[in-house]
DNA sequence: ATGGTTATGTACCGGGCGTTAAAAAATTGC
DNA sequence: GCAATTTTTTAACGCCCGGTACATAACCAT
C-alpha cells in the first residue's frame, strides 16, 4: 500500500487536529506558521509538502472542525419538530463554544471577522451561509407539514438562529459561561412560532 | 493659544475617523501602519507624535468610535419604558451596522475576536460589558418601577441584548441586510418580558 | 534677524512573517 | 547493494511590519 520514498513521521490527522486548536485561539492572521508547525509537532516544510501553504491549511482545518466539532448542526436537523430542531441548534451551540478545556468560541466565526483576508472570510461566510439553508430548509419541510404556521419566513427564521449562535461565539469568548448562554437559548425560543393548532 | 513651535497640518479629529475607519474595516492586526497613516493623510511619524504607538492609537480609535457611532446607546436607555429601550438598542444596532457607505458591523465586535492580542482585546470585551452593564442597571430600574415582572433577571436580559447585537454585527459583515435585521429585532421582542398589569 | 520649539518628510532599523532551496535520511523495488 | 522516490532538516530568502533618527521646515518670542 506504501509507495516508494521516506514514510511520513507524523500523523496528518492529529496534526490537523492540533492547526484547528491553533485556527481556533488565534484566528486566520494571529496563527503564524511557526506556531503552527510548532503545535503540530512538525517542522514548517513538512506542513508545506502535507497541506499547502497557509491558506490550503485553514481549509483543511475548517473542514475538520466543521466534521469533528459542528455534529451538533446534523442532531438538530434530526429533530422530529422545528421547535425541537431550532432548541436544539441552540442549546447545542451553547455548549459547543464553551467547552472545558478547548478555545471559546467558535473557529467559523472567531478565525476572520472582516473582509481584509478575503478568501479566508469568504470562506467562514459561505459556511454560515450554508448552514442557514439547511436550517431554511428544515423549516421549510416543517411549514408543508404543519409544523410551522404558513404565514412564517422560513429564510428569516433560520437567519435568526444562526444570528443568535454567532452572538453565543463572541459572547463565549467574552468569557460569558455555559449556564448564562443556555438560559439565552431557552429564552430565545419564545420568540420561535408556536406550533399550530392541529386542524384536523 | 497656540504654544510655540511649528503648527501641525492635519486635523486630528478627523484623522482619527481616517483611523477608526480603516480600523473598522481591517481589524486590530490586520491594520497597517502605512495604511492607516495614508488613510489619515500624514506620514507615519506624525501619527506616533499625535496619537502614540499602535495600542494607542486604537484606544483612541474606540473612544472617538463609541462617543460618535454608538449614540444608540444613549438614546435607547433614555427611552421611557423598558420594552421601548430594549427594542430601541436592537433597532439602533441593526441600523448602525449597516450604514450605507461605511464598514458593514461594529468595530468593537469587528475588530479583535481573538485573546490573542491580549490588550484590545480586554478593551473591547470590557467596552461590551459596560454596556451590558448599562442596560442591566436600566432593567433593574424597571424591575422596580413595576415596569417588568419582579421575577426578572436584569443582568441576563442585557446580556440577551448584548448577544443579539453582537450577532447584528457579524451578519452584517456577511452581508445580510438591513430588513433582515431589523426583522430579526422585531422577532427577538417576542423574547422580551411582556409590562406586568397594574396592580393599581 | 535670531534662537527656541515643534511638526514634517525621508530614509532606515531590527524582527517576524510566509515561503522555499538544498542536502541528508529513510523507505521501496530491483 | 544500488538507484529511485519521498520526507525531514537546516538554513536562508524577500517582504512587510511596527517603530525611529535625523535633518529640515514652519511657527512663536524677543
Amino acid at each position: 500500500m506504501a509507495g516508494p520514498g521516506r514514510p511520513r513521521a507524523f500523523d496528518t490527522e492529529s496534526a490537523l487536529d492540533a492547526a484547528v486548536e491553533v485556527f481556533w485561539r488565534r484566528g486566520f492572521v494571529g496563527a503564524s506558521l511557526s506556531e503552527l508547525a510548532a503545535a503540530m509537532g512538525v517542522n514548517k516544510p513538512s506542513v508545506y509538502a502535507a497541506f499547502g501553504d497557509k491558506a490550503e491549511l485553514f481549509q483543511a482545518a475548517l473542514r475538520r472542525y466543521v466534521e469533528r466539532n459542528m455534529g451538533y448542526v446534523a442532531d438538530a436537523l434530526a429533530q422530529p419538530t422545528a421547535r425541537e430542531c431550532a432548541e436544539a441548534f441552540l442549546v447545542g451551540n451553547a455548549r459547543a463554544v464553551t467547552m472545558p478545556g478547548r478555545p471559546a468560541g467558535c473557529l467559523s466565526v472567531q478565525a476572520v471577522v472582516t473582509p481584509g483576508d478575503s478568501n479566508e472570510f469568504a470562506a467562514l461566510a459561505e459556511n454560515r451561509s450554508v448552514i442557514q439553508g439547511l436550517f431554511a430548509d428544515r423549516f421549510r419541510r416543517a411549514i408543508t407539514e404543519g409544523d410551522l404556521p404558513a404565514g412564517e419566513n422560513a429564510d428569516e427564521l433560520a437567519g435568526f438562529l444562526i444570528t443568535l449562535t454567532s452572538g453565543f461565539a463572541i459572547r463565549a469568548a467574552d468569557g460569558t459561561p455555559q449556564e448564562s448562554l443556555l438560559a439565552m437559548a431557552h429564552r430565545a425560543m419564545a420568540a420561535f412560532p408556536a406550533v399550530p393548532a392541529a386542524d384536523s
